[in-house]
DNA sequence: GCCAACGTTGGC
DNA sequence: GCCAACGTTGGC
């Protein structure tokens, strides 16, 4: 599961927070650290999306994910690399605690509640595609093959995807597009 | 397991 | 403020 950070930049937020224009993202997470599995499993398929520790990943969940807006579930680090279903954000950018527990992982000490440098947002699992659509699958689609996933060195942990990359990767999965 | 790409740290 | 060293990510 990814990580994240803050400085203050209430404007920041006030600023993005009024497009109510509905977005699509992709989230990362290790296979075997925490798969669509877990999250179905999860009380109500619902669970926040803490650790996001990298500056731009923190940008978007605080200023950028809106509640209601759509998510890919990308397992990395695995066999397959797939798309493995969809989610959608119950809970926009909000303080990320476990920073703040010397018993995390992820904790940071920089980071306090007063003044929290890593967000955090909730997901709940829409759901699990009866195929994931694999990494290949997506390169070999013309629309997809340009998702921000397949670039070179990208490791970004959320990413934006496109209304078509969101409508393509259904199709791809048989699936109708939510 | 390898290694390229990227982000962060810290000396100067 | 530059940049080398280091650590991490993540595809292959």
């Amino acid at each position: 599961m990814p990580v994240k950070k803050t400085t203050s930049s209430k404007s920041v937020k006030t600023q993005s927070a009024k497009s109510s224009e509905k977005r699509y993202w992709l989230f990362k997470s290790e296979e075997s650290c925490y798969s669509i599995d877990h999250l179905a499993a999860e009380p109500n398929k619902t669970t926040f999306w803490d650790g996001i520790r990298n500056y731009q990943a923190r940008n978007m969940l605080r200023d950028d994910v809106q509640k209601g807006d759509l998510v890919f579930f990308y397992h990395s680090n695995t066999d397959p690399l797939a798309i493995a279903g969809t989610a959608r954000v119950v809970k926009a950018g909000y303080a990320d605690h476990t920073a703040f527990d010397p018993i995390e992982k992820h904790y940071d000490p920089k980071s306090n509640p007063d003044e929290p440098t890593w967000y955090m947002v909730d997901i709940k699992l829409v759901k699990k595609f009866p195929q994931p659509v694999t990494r290949t699958m997506l390169k070999e689609d013309p629309i997809t093959a340009n998702m921000m996933v397949l670039a070179r060195g990208s490791r970004l942990s959320v990413q934006p995807v496109t209304q078509e990359e969101w409508d393509a990767v259904h199709r791809l999965a048989g699936v109708k597009a939510t």
